[in-house]
DNA sequence: TTATAATTTCAAAAACTAATGAAAGTTAAT
DNA sequence: ATTAACTTTCATTAGTTTTTGAAATTATAA
């Protein structure tokens, strides 16, 4: 495998990482572009390099900003726009937490709760009323901890990881 | 909101949730009506309860039943199996994770060992050479980490959510 | 062993999701 | 104000995933 093999093998890999993660595999490749580039790219470049069209590239890169994953920019004299990824892996995982949180654990504790307010749960159904309130208990203490986790700043990971091993 | 209309709330919510982890909607669906049901219930029964056909059902009991989530079992004087959720939400997180792993965080660590080894990666291009160095770190860490965690007792979670956020 | 109840398989259909590309909309330099 | 470069939109098309249901297989009771 030369460099450039290495680098197409990394583009299609993030892709099928990120379509695990709930973005889109074309999504999760310009990403991938960008965090290998040295350079910011223009939607023209990315939509040759990855063989995409411009409807697709444009979508792409929108949510990716959107997300807070990668960043448009400018060059003198240039008129069109150039992007670069967030290139902090720390940040590219927080940005998806903050993501993910709002899209699936935020619905679904407000449904929980929704579910809990039924009267008379936990004396006409005990596996239900059981059931509602773990899934409760745990994915409210999720959500607290994710919340420490985007407010942490970058080293939190690795401090984290250590102590969870410790 | 009565009883009824909570449970039928709860599959749905179960149903997208699984769907953003990795777990078809309708395996989801199927998990979270064992999980609320008092009784063990036979796939006819969950068929007629989901509105979904023979195939459907056993594909996903099926599949349930390989990750771990759901036991099947048997009535004395039944010919037909009965299937139970498995009910600790601890051990329904582990044993998702451990699918996940595998599924995807070990191919890709694989790969990134594979494009480590190219040869000059680092001299020919450092953004590359750095992204890939980074994400190994980081995914190196988040194995070792599920590892520790899929070991580890049911109360992991609440000691280890306490210890985060101290 | 035979009949039959239950389970499994799988090709075809349906439902869902993503990509295309041409047309509409913007923007900025002249 | 006009034009040309660039970006966005969106109806259509392509691709993927899930579901169905009937046929094949397997297991059990008589």
């Amino acid at each position: 495998m030369n460099l450039q093999e290495g680098k197409e093998k990394f583009i299609s890999t993030w892709g099928t990482v990120g379509s695990n993660w709930g973005i889109n595999r074309t999504m999760a490749q310009v990403h991938a572009l960008l965090l290998i580039s040295n350079d910011p790219l223009s939607a023209e470049e990315i939509m040759e390099e990855l063989q995409i069209s411009r409807g697709n590239a444009n979508m792409n890169i929108r949510a990716l900003i959107d997300w807070g994953l990668v960043y448009k920019g400018h060059k003198p004299g240039e008129r069109k726009e150039f992007f670069t990824a967030e290139k902090d892996m720390g940040e590219v995982i927080k940005k998806v937490i903050v993501q993910r949180k709002k899209k699936e654990l935020e619905p679904m504790i407000k449904t929980l709760d929704e579910i809990s307010a039924v009267e008379g749960l936990c004396k006409d159904s005990e596996a239900f009323c059981k059931v509602v309130h773990d899934i409760k208990l745990f994915s409210t203490k999720a959500d607290k901890t994710l919340d420490q986790l985007i407010r942490s700043d970058s080293n939190w990971f690795l401090s984290t990881f250590l102590k969870m091993i410790k």
